[in-house]
DNA sequence: TTGTAGGCGTTATCAC
DNA sequence: GTGATAACGCCTACAA
């Protein structure tokens, strides 16, 4: 709706170009000719307005400004979870790229429900945001979709990871279904043919890919694959206990999937606690090559989905449609896969 | 200074409260009535508005809005890397606050160096926030200190894990020089006398402290300490090294404290490779019991140093200052020893 | 109950 | 070179 909260005022005011102009004993408009570095004003009222910016320590209201200006030098970042490693590099990217053109990030963590997503959309609009950055597939649904062109539809939206079919939408993807065959690929080329997938939840689009890629993957040595694919809460608890579970229900399993690393690292954790060696008897791969992958012993060899990079170019490809330059709307990062000790 | 970027005109115009009023043929002061669910207008004619409003999908400008009211509902937050995942835990957590009472947080990563945290605080300052969180020790330096008390002298400033002696500034510190000591009698208490210490660079006060811990603590077990304190860079490589250096210089080591997990889990990979059992001729410490310290094996022994309940009660206090009631301005966490597998 | 006028801080346009 | 004046979108007296 049109009303966040009760929006109570109060404030300090501080120094304005008035008191500035008053001090001076020049008008306002010459303190803004000043300030925005334009022609046409004495050189030595010029100083003398500039000596008093400093010692006023002067600071332009960029709310005013926005007004004016019809922009609010602001771009919205969307993430269901900063938490998720994975997405605070992304995050970290963005702001990065974004700052160096002078804009600010708003930055909104909308849990998973479409409710809270739809809710941050229209806080960004308000804010009237000049771009927006939403971090996962979970972006990639039809309450998000109409949102967009109800609040957002004229401003680009790059999702990262997730596409939706709006004029205004950008859309970086990775070939996470291309990468999981290749994970698969990879254990069968060490010999491994029991193959099992486990995948953290809540479903997104982006767990369905990957476990596509597995499922198609392995149709071409198992009959029916769908019987080893898990699903387990994104935690190292939950990949624990997925591994238990399935080394209980099919013991000649010789290779996991997980869907990220985090899951990997529970995995580990259990093959462990059953002495059950890796790669040895059993090999695992875990996705998003991040630090968790690295620490673990040992080393998990890791799909690397390009995350990052994805990140940066949706940066850029928000500031270009700004710009004015556009981009092709939809395009796909091929992930590299990280081989480690664990395969 | 005052000027940050050439700030260009542009955007589309959206609906405002006169496009709303000319269509119900009323004022806009009806508008804004109805909009901020004032008293004092016909229950039928507030229908009609409410009908446009939905229907023209009416978005509040935030901007105009926050300039009538003098407060732009903005704050900021200022860490030196977010992908620091102990950093990013707190932003979580304070942007979740946060977000209930109507604020929207601005997140800026202000690199190491004085100069570009400096520039942060002026960018925040434009913006108006009323309010700030530093995330991090490394705000507490003489430099932002003057930053604060030019540009950001009328709103409360929160800094988690420093402090610096101003009028709006709340520290909300840690115990890390008693945490550290801790971790030292720990050690002792399983029969280690032989304790080095790795830290991250670059130095801040944070580390200061933890290191001054370790030397009261020592100087009971060791006549000159100070040769077994180890600095290296923050990376996983960073404490593989480090720990080389350590066995190399020191064989008799028995027990090493490291100043972040991430260094810690490092470590274990060098005492992996030299074959050296932890905790059996071993033990190894991190600090800020992370998801690092669950993963490694063995399960590392970390230090709470309680950042989450600190980030969370920054924000309190920002909010407190903000709504008029005042609070300690310093308090300090005692953090906990988590026990597990590497000591 | 409703409308008018003024102002929040800034910039752009046009006179002078 | 300089200074009024009118926006930008909204809110709040005050008046009707």
């Amino acid at each position: 709706m049109f009303v966040d909260s009760v929006w109570q005022g109060k404030g300090s005011l501080s120094v304005t170009i008035y008191d500035i102009a008053k001090m001076a004993g020049v008008s306002p408009s010459s303190v803004s000719r000043v300030i925005n570095q334009r022609p046409g004003v004495n050189t030595e009222t010029r100083q003398l307005i500039l000596k008093l910016l400093e010692k006023l320590n002067y600071s332009p209201n960029a709310l005013a400004r926005g007004l004016v200006y019809q922009s609010s030098k602001t771009i919205g970042i969307l993430v269901a979870d900063i938490r998720n490693i994975h997405h605070t590099d992304g995050a970290y990217h963005i702001e990065r790229e974004l700052i160096t053109q002078g804009y600010c990030c708003i930055i909104l963590n909308t849990g998973i429900d479409d409710a809270e997503k739809v809710h941050s959309i229209e806080i960004l609009s308000h804010r009237r945001v000049e771009g927006v950055v939403m971090m996962g597939s979970v972006f990639q649904s039809d309450a998000v979709k109409a949102a967009i062109s109800q609040s957002l539809k004229d401003v680009p939206v790059a999702i990262v990871n997730g596409w939706l079919d709006l004029p205004n939408v950008y859309g970086i993807l990775s070939d996470e279904q291309g990468g999981v065959s290749a994970c698969v690929e990879h254990l069968v080329s060490k010999g491994r043919r029991h193959i099992a997938f486990i995948c953290d939840q809540p479903y997104n689009p982006s767990n369905t890919l990957k476990e596509s890629g597995y499922l198609n993957s392995m149709r071409q040595w198992e009959k029916d694959p769908k019987a080893w694919s898990y699903r387990t809460e994104n935690s190292l608890e939950g990949g624990y206990q997925a591994t238990l579970k399935v080394l209980g229900e099919h013991p000649s399993v010789d290779g996991i999937i997980y869907s990220v690393d985090l899951l990997a690292a529970g995995g580990l954790q259990a093959l462990h606690a059953k002495r059950i060696a890796v790669p040895g008897r059993l090999s695992i791969i875990g996705i998003n090559n991040s630090t968790y992958a690295e620490i673990c012993s040992p080393t998990l060899t890791s799909l690397d989905n390009k995350r990052m990079d994805a990140s940066i170019l949706a940066a850029r490809m928000v500031i270009d449609h700004i710009n004015g330059k556009s981009n092709t709307r939809r395009i796909m990062l091929l992930p590299d896969l990280i081989v480690r000790k664990s395969t």
